[in-house]
DNA sequence: GTCTATATTATGATAGAC
DNA sequence: GTCTATCATAATATAGAC
């Protein structure tokens, strides 16, 4: 739990870099090795099995997760601009995992949807005290998943976001999410 | 093109079931052709490779997306709303086959990738007339796809639109999408 | 048009040396 | 802890009979 070995989570970078660039389907027990510059056996030794890969990047997601909803809810911008403006930060670990983990639900893996469903309910449960309607709290959510959606969809080439703090402002006026007001519904 | 063999169809039923029931990954040649009831080799003979039926599922799309738009533009609820309500009918044709595709897109399939990025432009630019601006319209793309996503996303268990009709008046409303009037922006 | 083999390669996983 | 075989299975695709 505190500092695993290093090549363990050399492996788990490789296994997620490989899902995101590649997709899902490429990211095989010889293809991970490979990126991630070990045997197959140096795999295996810390990853028994294609389940346990899954198991350990799931735990990284929700790791970063629990310190980004910190964060958020502390965001002077207040918690709904914070969550549809860190939605769109492609690239940085967390949206990574996300995605990642993303695309194994999306193939079946049980696990992993089971996670990306766990998420949303943690990302609906911290979001509730800020919006004053579920109806709006739905619209924040979805707005969310579609820019996540967008980075997770395209291997290579992902539609931009061209004004973004003008999105946040029709979203938060629409939704009537202001900084703290506890909600009423 | 008028009247493909039956045949044909039902193994291209058969494809787009067993990756929306099960995931892409279980859409092997094998498991398509025992859904479709042929053999093996009576699947190759309609289409001769993986990569062939990726593209006959692509063509439907594309086909079924056609009719969609045109209704779109004529609902007397405008195109906006009709947009939005049609993004959640989960279960009808138009919506498996998009899923369909969009689960081929986020396994690296190069072609559905495309016909994706395509399917959102023409998106956007059949909306944009609607629109009076390019915000308010990302909007919209983005609530939909957050909709098609969580549609996506979970292969069983899918979170509900709690209320569809507030919804698309919250959206409509913050967008300033109205009937027809022509966009300034 | 549809079938039954069968070839070829890739995959997840094991065994055991170092 | 990391490696090199190696195995069993499953995948795409081919060949050729009916």
């Amino acid at each position: 739990m505190s500092r695993p070995p290093l090549a363990r989570e050399k492996v788990l970078d490789a296994f997620e870099d490989v899902i995101l660039t590649e997709g899902e389907r490429a990211a095989t027990m010889d293809r991970v090795a490979a990126q991630a510059g070990v045997s197959k056996g140096g795999l295996l030794y810390h990853f028994a099995s294609k389940v346990a890969l899954e198991e350990a990047l799931i735990e990284r997601m929700e790791r970063l997760v629990a310190v980004d909803m910190k964060e958020m809810v502390e965001d002077p911008a207040g918690p709904v601009a914070a969550f549809i403006r860190t939605s769109a930060q492609t690239g940085d670990e967390l949206d990574r995992v996300i995605t990642a983990v993303g695309r194994l639900a999306s193939n079946g893996s049980p696990l992993s949807g089971e996670a990306i469903r766990n998420l949303r309910a943690v990302w609906h449960d911290t979001l509730q005290p800020f919006v004053p309607t579920e109806v709006g709290l739905q619209l924040i959510l979805l707005v969310s998943d579609g820019v996540y959606f967008n980075n997770a969809l395209a291997i290579g080439a992902v539609p931009e976001i061209a004004d973004m703090e003008a999105l946040i402002t029709m979203v938060t006026t629409a939704t009537g999410a202001e900084l703290p007001p506890p909600r009423i519904d």
